[in-house]
DNA sequence: TCTGGGGTCCTCAGACGA
DNA sequence: TCTGTCGTCTGAGGACCC
């Protein structure tokens, strides 16, 4: 059986897709991200690369290495429609495209061989239709299971240089019988579910390459990192990973959290806030007919300490009124008296709400109609009129109604943020 | 003027009922 | 009746991913 299992990955995706809507910046050190001083870097052009400018570095720590470089405030709704034209372009070849971000995705392509061609040549159609098409590059990598296939796209990456980017190989393909030669020399860091703080506890036992992972014994692991990872890391650094692609993934939670321009000190405002957030969570629960029983509560202050306080509810809600007032319940669980930096009101245990919901007291306004049923003229209005024509009396701020949009805010506050 | 937003999964501790 | 144990649920926080 050959390696069928795809890993695409957009080569600096959202800094490509702008330079498609303006080429006058080709060539040129671009960064896309929160240009505000509290936004991170979500994207560098190679050339801004060349000067260290890497995605998630704070914008003004990029400014400081590269004063040169051009920034641009990222446009989630752009890229996500772009990422959609790009999905599509993955379907030609299979059914079996699971999305893993705006620019990534795993193919199954172990059933279209017969129709288009081994996997390596499928890889190549793809990146031709997608620079004949939308005018961008990827890199691919092909092996027999997810794991090995997206450390492989690692391996066709291109290269940053101070002219641009140095072609890397475009598609990398690693065989069943190539697995350890190819695992062996990376660092554990490269392995998936390995961040600085299992580097730094594996640096303790001697482990920093694959290699040494995968010959220290399974025990000895699982008595180092606990069962579940300690176990994970050992199949990983065997080149055992049994996940399939899945075309259909649930959603298990959603939130909305906003890092503020400057810190909030004001109760009033920050019960605003909470009800400007919740009501964006109640509208997208509705927009996806889920339902959700907890409602979770994310609050970091001045200094950075992050608190999370969270609620099980008798019934499962998508009403944005609940959801805010048991968030603004639990906020006051919380010393906030010091500054708030950042905010977010999210829901998990979801459930499907053609199932049916028990209505609570809740749900029914004092004039006897329904709060569901606002909720759901407002999502109509908001849907014929734009998200600016109506909304709740307890979301309005100064600025207007300012409704909360997933991905409005992806990377901070924009450098023309008003309070 | 340093450190985003939206997720998933895991661990641990405490409460509680059998 | 009291005590210990176990499983389950909930809540808080941490690690990690893109």
């Amino acid at each position: 059986m050959t390696s069928h299992i795809m890993h695409v990955d957009m080569d600096a995706f959202f800094v490509s897709a702008e330079l498609v809507r303006r080429p006058e910046l080709r060539g040129l050190p671009v960064v896309v991200g929160g240009t505000g001083g509290r936004g991170v870097v979500a994207a560098a052009s190679y050339e801004a690369r060349a000067f260290g400018v890497y995605s998630a570095m704070s914008t003004y720590q990029a400014r400081r290495l590269c004063p040169r470089a051009i920034f641009l405030q990222g446009d989630h709704s752009y890229y996500a429609s772009v990422s959609s034209m790009v999905m599509e372009i993955f379907e030609r070849y299979t059914p079996l495209v699971e999305p893993v971000s705006l620019d990534e995705a795993f193919l199954d392509v172990g059933g279209s061989m017969r129709l288009h061609g081994p996997p390596f040549e499928i890889a190549q159609s793809i990146r031709r239709d997608i620079s004949h098409e939308q005018g961008l590059t990827c890199s691919v990598g092909i092996a027999p299971n997810k794991f090995l296939a997206k450390l492989a796209t690692e391996g066709a990456k291109p290269n940053p240089g101070p002219k641009g980017p140095i072609p890397g190989l475009g598609v990398k393909v690693v065989e069943e019988h190539e697995i350890q030669d190819f695992l062996d020399p990376l660092p554990v860091s490269s392995l998936w579910g390995v961040g600085p703080v299992t580097v730094a506890r594996l640096d303790q036992i001697g482990i920093t390459t694959v290699l040494q992972l995968r010959m220290f014994p399974r025990d000895s692991l699982i008595r180092a990192l606990g069962k579940t990872q300690g176990a994970h890391l050992h199949r990983l650094a065997h080149g055992v990973d049994e996940r399939n692609v899945e075309a259909q993934q649930t959603i298990k939670s959603l939130s909305h959290e906003e890092t503020f321009p400057e810190d909030l000190y004001s109760e009033e405002r920050i019960g605003t806030e909470i009800f400007r957030m919740a009501d964006a969570v109640g509208k997208r629960l509705r927009g996806l007919s889920f339902l959700g029983s907890t409602i979770n509560l994310k609050v970091r202050l001045k200094d950075f300490s992050t608190f999370t306080r969270s609620i099980t509810l008798p019934n499962p809600t998508d009403s944005g009124r609940i959801i805010g007032r048991n968030a603004l319940g639990l906020v006051e669980t919380v010393e906030v008296s010091s500054g708030v930096r950042l905010l977010g009101v999210g829901i998990s245990n979801l459930t499907k709400s053609n199932l049916g919901l028990q209505l609570s007291f809740d749900d029914v306004g004092s004039d006897g109609s329904e709060w569901r049923d606002a909720e759901r003229a407002i999502d109509q209005i908001q849907e014929k009129y734009g998200t600016q024509s109506i909304g709740a009396a307890s979301i309005l701020t100064e600025g207007g109604l300012r409704p909360k949009e997933k991905g409005a805010q992806q990377w901070g506050p924009s450098g023309d943020t008003k309070k």
